[in-house]
DNA sequence: TCATAATTTGGTAGAAAGTACCAAATCGGA
DNA sequence: TCCGATTTGGTACTTTCTACCAAATTATGA
């Protein structure tokens, strides 16, 4: 279905989102109506999700994350629907995984300074029902935030 | 330095990266060319780091990711940047985050397949000097995937 | 193998947006 | 309050987008 002429374009829009359909034409060696029909038929096709500008998190104010990793109490649908709703709600939870292994879940969070993250464990995480347990590993240098998958 | 207006532009840029500066001077409210200049002061000043076509993993045929907790033998700078080196270059570690807590590194992995997984394990992770430890966690599903800072 | 249908391609032209300039308005400090 | 500095909105020129066309390529079935 993605075809490799489709992953150079995928390649070079992760690298660059706004790049001109002209230089995506040029850099992928094709038309710029060819190019621009096939950008169209991925975003049409879901593949791409959409574009984001990527932000620089402490110079936009955001001096403190961390990760979370999430057990649940029960296992039922009622409190994984729950959890679900109410993580994906929460702005300041960029990233939620199930994953295998001791905890069920492991979210990035993102806040300004540690006084907003207490808050968010108290106001929001702790409110939860069915939580087990909650362990916080703050991070204390990110050494890389990619978004982009290795075409 | 990041003021409100400039919020706003952020928030919109990390909703809609493609967004013209027609629809972004709109929603925040000024004109096309104060709202322009401000973007760019924005770009120049590295608060806007980059913009990227958000790519849907599994459509464009990446199925596994996991999250690996990685701990290092020895804390001497010289293992510690040739790790930082090396997870940097490679492109199917998205995310490494050095933190608090048990494992030094948390880092996120994706790849098209579990034999790409196993090759990445064999043929890189093993291979970096001074690993005391690793643990995988598969991704059994992905609840949120987000990159937009909770202004 | 060949004819034909279906799909994809490159070119083009009108519409939309980006970009750089200007004078006017607003803001800050003394 | 006054003056310099900064930020603002308007405008004109340039670039880019987008939808259309006919031509080329690819796939299909007899």
């Amino acid at each position: 279905m993605v075809e490799e002429q489709d992953e150079k374009i995928l390649a070079e829009l992760q690298k660059d989102g706004r790049a001109t359909n002209q230089q995506l034409a040029e850099t992928v060696g094709m038309s710029t109506s060819a190019c621009w029909r096939r950008v169209r038929a991925l975003e049409e096709a879901g593949v791409i999700s959409g574009y984001s500008a990527l932000v620089a998190r402490e110079r936009a104010g955001f001096a403190t994350s961390a990760i979370l990793h999430v057990s649940l109490e029960r296992h039922d649908v009622k409190f994984v629907d729950e959890f679900v709703a109410r993580v994906t709600q929460r702005r300041e939870v960029l990233e939620c995984f199930a994953t295998t292994g001791d905890a069920d879940y492991h979210l990035r969070v993102v806040v300004r300074d540690m006084d907003a993250y207490n808050r968010f464990l108290d106001e929001f995480m702790f409110r939860i029902p069915g939580i087990r347990h909650v362990r916080t590993n703050v991070i204390l240098k990110e050494i890389k935030t990619g978004v982009a998958l290795p075409f």
